[in-house]
Formats: structure tokens, C-alpha cells, sequence
DNA sequence: ATTATCTATAGATCTATAGATAATGC
DNA sequence: ATTATCTATAGATCTATAGATAATGC
């Protein structure tokens, strides 16, 4: 019977020290160096396993992506239909790893380095939500991507209800509101 | 009668400088030396100006959001009372510098260093605009904020129709949508 | 007197490559 | 044989301060 639990690879180590140091020292911390002396090696022996930092970083987003496509199909399981729920499930994934959301969608994507149909997956349980309008699926990703940003960056008054706003977002988005009201 | 266009001061050099090399060549070029290079001295001598290298960025994030407000006054003269105008006059503004839209939202402003209601200014047509409700407009600002960033990054495919997902939030924020319905 | 500027430099880093050496797998 | 690792280092930068010198304003 094979080992339940296989050793990780050299890969996988270096792509989960790089995940707890952004995770836990924030994007400065994200060194080649820190790296390589959390794994326990020398820089230079990195580049045996990823060819330079960007593809480290690339794995590091496609994590977060296909973690925030789990939490998504786990809501959706959960409250079928419900974009107040797909909302909510993509808020408290964000705001519980602040420093790898915003890795994972501030700056391009390099597609070619992450899975096919990832991004299609991440996206389907929000097209589903909200009737199966792409249009209105873009606009209600906006408002949450818009709402977590602006969140973790500090923009919105201190005392500001935001759970008011997206309970806002959540129903001016729901797919009844979606098809041919004037 | 005193001079039409006075000569700028060496720090409203310097900011300019600042900005004209975020703008053309990203935030990367926007260092101390880039900086003074542009202006025509050494580098040490901008710190008589400005005490660090965030004060400067700090003078950029300022006149951001003070251009973000008067283009949204602008609009709001324009056709008042429509979020619709509002968000395309800010996206407007964000696409036409996307550089200096990204540093003024995209870490937390230091709130002591820009006019005191600047930050209010910029927000009040939007809270107007949607019927002034505080988590409507939040709600509303989100949007437009996450529409803007996320076509910035190239998040969106490629052959999405964004004018139809900015339409689709400009309903779904309206004003009429805003009280009452069930 | 005060202010602006300069040179020189402290004090930190980074990413990535070259080439040698040790360990592993056939 | 091949792979992983190491040391050494190229080649770039950065921000910011110290202290000297020149220019300006009273």
C-alpha cells in the first residue's frame, strides 16, 4: 500500500516556506534568500527547481486560485444559488490570507503556469449564482474583488458597517434582480 | 498684477517629475534618483524637500484623489443624479492613468499628509448619486473600484464585453434600486 | 544666517549565473 | 551519469545621512 502521506518534494517545500513567509511577513519578506534559508539551502540551489522567482510566485497564485475555487464550490454546496453566500465565503477567504489574495490578483497572471479551466472553475459557482449572465458575474466579482481590496488596504472609514455594503452588493446582485426588471 | 503662471516651487518640481515617470514608465522608475535625475539635481538634495520617499509618493496620491473629485464634480454637473456617469467618468480617469490610480488606491493613504475633506469631496457625488445611502454608495465605490483594477490587471478575458458588466453595476446601483424593494 | 546643493558613502539588499564538489541512481 | 548542492560573485540597485561648499536673503 503506498505511504498515505509521500514526503514532499523539493518543489513543494520551497513553494510552502515561500507561502508562509509572504503569509506571515507580507510581500518584502518574499526573497529568493528568505526562501532558500527557510527550506534550508542555499539560494542558488532554488533555481534547480523553479527557473526564476516569477514562477515560484505563479505557484504560489495558482494555489490561492484553486483554494478560492474550493471555498466557492464548498458555499455553493452549502447554499446553492445564493450569491450573499458565494459573497461571503469569497470575503472570508481573502481577509484570511491577505498577503496571498492580493499576490494572486494584483499584478497579471501567467496563465500558461497555472492549471487549464482553473480560472473557468473559480469562476462557475459565481456565473451560476447569479442566473448565468457573464455580464452580471463580472460586474458582482468586481464589487466583491472592489469590497476586499478596498478592505485590506484600510480605504473605508474606520467605523464604516461593511457588512452592510455587502449585504448591499449581495442583493443587487441576486439573480432576480438579473433578468428584465425596467 | 501679479504674475499669471508663477514659477513652481522645487517640490511642485519634483512632484511633477514624480509623476510624469510613474506615469510613463511605471512604478519602478519612481525612485529618489529617477526622481532628481528628472528634476536636474542630486539625488540628497531632495530630502531639503521632501522628508522621505513617502512624503513624495504621498504629494501623487493627493493630487490623484483630488482629480478623481473633480472629475466626478464634472460629471455630476454633467447629468446629476446618475451612477452611470459617475462610474464611466472614473473609469475614465483610472484608464487614463492607470499608474497613478493604482499608488493612490492600492495601499493605505497617509491620511495626515492630504487636505483634511479630500478624501469626503471625492465620495460625496456617489453617496449622492445613489440615493444617499452610506452602503449603497460603498457598495457602489467597490465596484468600480474592483471593475477598474481588475481591467487594469488583465483579469478579465480577453474578449469580455466590460461596457455590459459596467452597465450591469450602473442598474444595479442606481438610485431607484435603492429603496425599498423587497 | 539660512538654505540649497554637492560629493562621498554607509549600509542594505536583490536576482541570477559559473564552476566546483558531493551525493545518488543505474 | 545525473542531479543537487555549495561557494563565490557579477552586476545591479536602493534610501538616506554626514559634512563641506556655494548661493541667497536680511
Amino acid at each position: 500500500m503506498p505511504d498515505p502521506t509521500p514526503a514532499p518534494t523539493r518543489a513543494q517545500q520551497i513553494t510552502a516556506a515561500a507561502r508562509t513567509l509572504l503569509e506571515t511577513e507580507g510581500p518584502d519578506a518574499l526573497t529568493m534568500r528568505r526562501i532558500a534559508e527557510a527550506v534550508g539551502i542555499r539560494a542558488p540551489s532554488l533555481y534547480k527547481h523553479f527557473p526564476d522567482k516569477q514562477a515560484v510566485e505563479a505557484a504560489l497564485k495558482a494555489e490561492s486560485l484553486r483554494e478560492t475555487a474550493e471555498a466557492l464550490e464548498a458555499a455553493e454546496a452549502r447554499t446553492p444559488g445564493s450569491f450573499a453566500a458565494l459573497a461571503a465565503a469569497y470575503r472570508t477567504y481573502a481577509l484570511a490570507h491577505p498577503h496571498l489574495y492580493r499576490l494572486a490578483t494584483d499584478r497579471p497572471l501567467e496563465r500558461e503556469a497555472i492549471a487549464p479551466g482553473l480560472e473557468n472553475r473559480a469562476a462557475a459557482p459565481l456565473f451560476r449564482a447569479v442566473g448565468g449572465d457573464e455580464h452580471v458575474a463580472r460586474a458582482a466579482w468586481a464589487f466583491a474583488h472592489g469590497m476586499v481590496m478596498l478592505e485590506l488596504t484600510g480605504r473605508f472609514p474606520a467605523d464604516a458597517d461593511l457588512d452592510k455594503a455587502w449585504a448591499t452588493g449581495a442583493e443587487a446582485f441576486r439573480a432576480e434582480n438579473s433578468d428584465g426588471a425596467p
